[in-house]
DNA sequence: GGCCTGTGCGCG
DNA sequence: AAAGCGCGCACAGGCC
């Protein structure tokens, strides 16, 4: 297909599409002539362009057959027409569409992801010096995902067109206007080595990279600056302090508490929480026209670099534009920098920035012999089931290939498949489907697959994370994303200590003799939170009063179930499903597959003996439900009503989750869009809540200990420092002085190394964590009964 | 060796 | 045929 060219072109701009799909190949021969077409002609009107403004062509000049994504070779047979293409028509701008344009355009097929190069100017190989004048070449997203369902990258397709390259700013200016009075921007690198070495300062004024071990001055410089601003920036700032202060920077108290603190990953994240990339410069190229800074220094970003093997030079820039970048990024989301909602998840943050400080106390011994164990159980597995495949005569055989698994049971054993995958529509190899095979093979593979996992994520993965502090005793931090789900949750990784199954949770010990690890959960939070938003006094008193699950299956059922037996399960299943808007076909499924009455078995429940009145049985047990908490209808219509009005769901503390659905119930993905949207309220407000938590009970621990933020944050680093120095050295663990820790979170439960000496902290952290005060100041309404449980163990769990 | 997608599974 | 939500991590298999 040839490019195509409207009469009387004004040379302004080229399309470059992907590839020619059936339409434009098969009868008209014209680019973008689908439905993805009509829409980009839609969107061009709106970003200013006349029609003979605006050439097509594609990176691809046929069609690949089947329709595969063109090989990388396929690409590059084709991109001699492109740039022939290009130096031929000569435009001003040229703006690339989809990622195989990307790959055509750079000439290259890896590590190419549009949202790490919206906004950034292209340099194309090969047209180099061929032009009086280089064409500004950008990219952005093609309208062909708009229209198989990603809505909401509609707008920044337009953001996109409309950009103005005239503009551009080559690097950052020194002047800038200011995002607030007494800004101070920072941002530091270290080595491998955890050692200091740059620092970035930046307000409106100017901004500055520091080498540390080049500028002998460097701690009077920063210094000097630090005391001059009240607000301390950055992008993922925390980090930055902890660093600070452990270099021996002194900091205002207002900044450790989190209370002056501006954050642009936070507010980026509150502002927008479906943004592609988070990452400091692509969230200010795809805002701001400017030249980039860490791929075009030869410095691409890669998770494992050290720093310390950069140029100093190189070095300095960086942190110095790093810097600098927080500001625009903060101007940009200045409506919501001094919120109390959004001070409230910067005391969260800084919060957890000491609870990953603190870190887990591992008892080698036991976590050693978990792995013992999961590797002897892996071993004799695999022969065992290593004997079935060749006697069935599968010469190769590996029991976490799924395709080996297949060919296994589905071929070999020619067992009845109970389901099949979503999209490649392969017979199903979960563990739901294994278990309703019957079979001992099958039994086998569940098995495996369970020790496999507690293996390779629970002690392989994580071995290389713990530091041995003594023969006996290792530290582990946990690390968090203080906002790092959509609905505000604060997820764990690396390792993600929040799925740690409860055999693994044993590993952690107290780092105190004699101390005790305490698990404090709220019960039926997001139950609570349901009915409360809800309005439905029937289904609150069930929750806190009324026994619970059990209490609602007595009133469904009329009897009491006692605890994880089936009908329990069964119930519980209704509830927290019906609540969250599962329809009854899938209620009924999952009884009939079976439910998990205790972390190794699986029970069907079977309402009758045919899966047609099994459905009736199950839907009229759901209806029953329904109707008994009519709360839960009317929260949910009011759900679906603020979704079509509004595109997005708010909660009560006044979060917004975006959920773009602007063909309303028609929108392409809409029944997942009305369940979020239900969602979202309850798991939001019950993150904050933990969140409250999570503030207020490290301030109550302090104040009972007579303790500052700033005393306490010495004191977490110099212990964190002796526990990565003596390694192997000291017989006992070094100790803080006497005082209980957070250390993890887990969604609606704060874990505790509680020290000997202070039993009492568990009524001062349960009566802490009901009453919630940051929590009811920003949300004063907030009148929702909480209750807390602890367990308490000299393990966690 | 690294990246992407699909699938599966642990936790709340 | 089919409509609970939120995560992170591991492997397979394709590609460069």
């Amino acid at each position: 297909m040839r490019p195509f060219i409207p009469k009387g072109w004004t040379k302004k701009l080229l399309i470059v599409g992907e590839a020619p799909g059936e339409d434009e190949d098969e009868r008209t021969h014209i680019p973008f002539t689908g439905d993805s077409g009509r829409l980009l002609h839609r969107l061009l009107r709106r970003a200013g362009y006349a029609p003979d403004d605006v050439a097509f062509t594609n990176a691809n000049r046929c069609r690949p057959p089947h329709n595969l994504t063109p090989s990388m070779s396929q690409v590059r047979d084709c991109r001699p027409f492109l740039l022939r293409t290009l130096q031929a028509l000569a435009p001003r701008y040229v703006i690339g569409m989809g990622r195989n344009a990307l790959r055509a355009l750079l000439n290259r097929g890896s590590d190419l992801a549009i949202a790490n190069y919206r906004g950034r100017l292209l340099e194309v190989p090969g047209i180099d010096g061929a032009l009086p004048e280089k064409p500004k070449v950008w990219i952005t997203y093609h309208p062909a995902a708009v229209v198989r369902g990603a809505v909401e990258l509609e707008e920044r397709i337009l953001e996109d067109l409309r950009r103005k390259w005239t503009e551009f700013h080559p690097h950052p200016p020194s002047a800038l206007p200011s995002v607030k009075k007494g800004v101070l921007s920072v941002d530091t690198e270290y080595g491998a080595d955890r050692t200091l070495l740059n620092v970035g300062l930046a307000d409106s004024e100017s901004a500055l990279g520091i080498d540390v071990q080049e500028e002998r001055e460097w701690k009077s410089i920063t210094q000097s600056r630090l005391n001059r601003a009240t607000y301390i920036a950055g992008h993922s700032i925390f980090g930055d302090i902890l660093k600070l202060k452990e270099n021996g920077v002194g900091l205002k108290s207002s900044w450790i508490t989190g209370e002056n603190v501006l954050c642009s990953l936070l507010t980026s994240r509150m502002r927008d929480e479906t943004l592609p990339s988070y990452e400091l410069e692509n969230l200010l190229l795809s805002r701001y026209p400017t030249q980039p800074w860490k791929l075009a220094s030869s410095l691409v970003l890669k998770k494992t670099h050290d720093m310390s093997c950069v140029p100093s030079t190189v070095r300095s820039e960086r942190t110095r534009l790093d810097a600098w970048a927080v500001l625009p990024i903060l101007r940009e989301n200045k409506s919501l920098l001094r919120t109390p909602l959004s001070r409230f998840t910067h005391r969260i943050a800084a919060t957890l920035s000491r609870i990953e400080l603190v870190g887990a106390v591992i008892d080698l011994r036991e976590f050693e012999g978990l792995g013992q164990k999961y590797g002897e159980e892996l071993l004799d597995l695999e022969a065992q089931l290593r004997v079935v495949a060749t006697n069935a005569g599968l010469t190769e055989f590996s029991p976490t290939n799924d395709g080996h698994v297949r060919a296994l049971l589905y071929d070999k054993f020619k067992l009845k498949p109970p389901g099949y995958t979503k999209k490649r529509r392969e017979p199903s190899v979960t563990k739901l489907a294994l278990n309703s095979l019957n079979h001992p093979v099958a039994e086998l593979l569940i098995k495996y697959s369970a020790y496999d996992k507690l293996f390779r994520t629970n002690y392989l993965g994580v071995r290389p994370l713990i530091v041995s502090v003594t023969d006996l005793l290792g530290y582990l931090p946990f690390n968090f994303n203080p906002l790092g789900t959509e609905t505000g949750r604060r997820s764990s990784h690396d390792p993600n200590s929040q799925n740690w199954p409860r055999s693994i949770r044993r590993i952690v010990c107290s780092r105190y003799l004699g101390g005790q690890i305490g698990a404090f959960d709220y019960s039926s939070l997001e139950m609570r939170i349901m009915a409360w938003l809800a309005k439905d006094d029937k289904l609150m008193y069930y929750f806190t009063k009324g026994g619970g699950y059990i209490g609602i299956a007595k009133e469904l059922l009329g009897f009491e179930p006692k605890k994880d037996t089936p009908a329990y399960v069964a119930v519980k299943s209704l509830v927290l499903g019906t609540d969250y808007n599962m329809q009854e076909w899938k209620f009924a499924k999952t009884l009939w597959d079976g439910v998990k009455t205790s972390p190794t078995t699986w029970q069907e429940i079977r309402l009758s003996p045919t899966w047609r009145e099994h459905l009736k049985q199950a839907a009229r047990l759901r209806r029953s439900y329904l109707d008994r908490f009519p709360g839960l209808k009317r929260y949910m219509e009011a759900r679906e009503e603020e979704l079509l009005t509004g595109g997005a769901v708010a909660s009560a503390t006044g979060r917004i989750r975006h959920l773009p659905c602007r063909a309303g119930r028609e929108t392409p993905g809409y029944p997942h869009l009305l369940n979020q949207a239900i969602n979202f309220p309850v798991q939001s407000l019950a993150s904050d809540v933990t969140g409250s938590a999570l503030i207020d009970v490290e301030r109550e621990l302090l104040s009972y200990y007579l303790m500052s933020y700033d005393e306490y944050l010495t004191l977490l680093l110099e212990t964190q420092k002796k526990y990565l120095t003596s390694q192997g050295k000291g017989d006992i663990l070094p100790t803080y002085s006497p005082a209980t820790v957070c250390f993890n979170e887990v969604h609606d439960n704060l874990v505790f190394d509680v020290h000997p000496s202070r039993v009492k902290d568990h009524d001062l952290i349960r009566e802490t964590m009901q009453a919630a005060p940051s929590l009811k100041k920003l949300l004063p309404g907030f009148d929702i009964p909480l209750s807390v449980n602890a367990k308490i163990s000299d393990r966690w769990e």
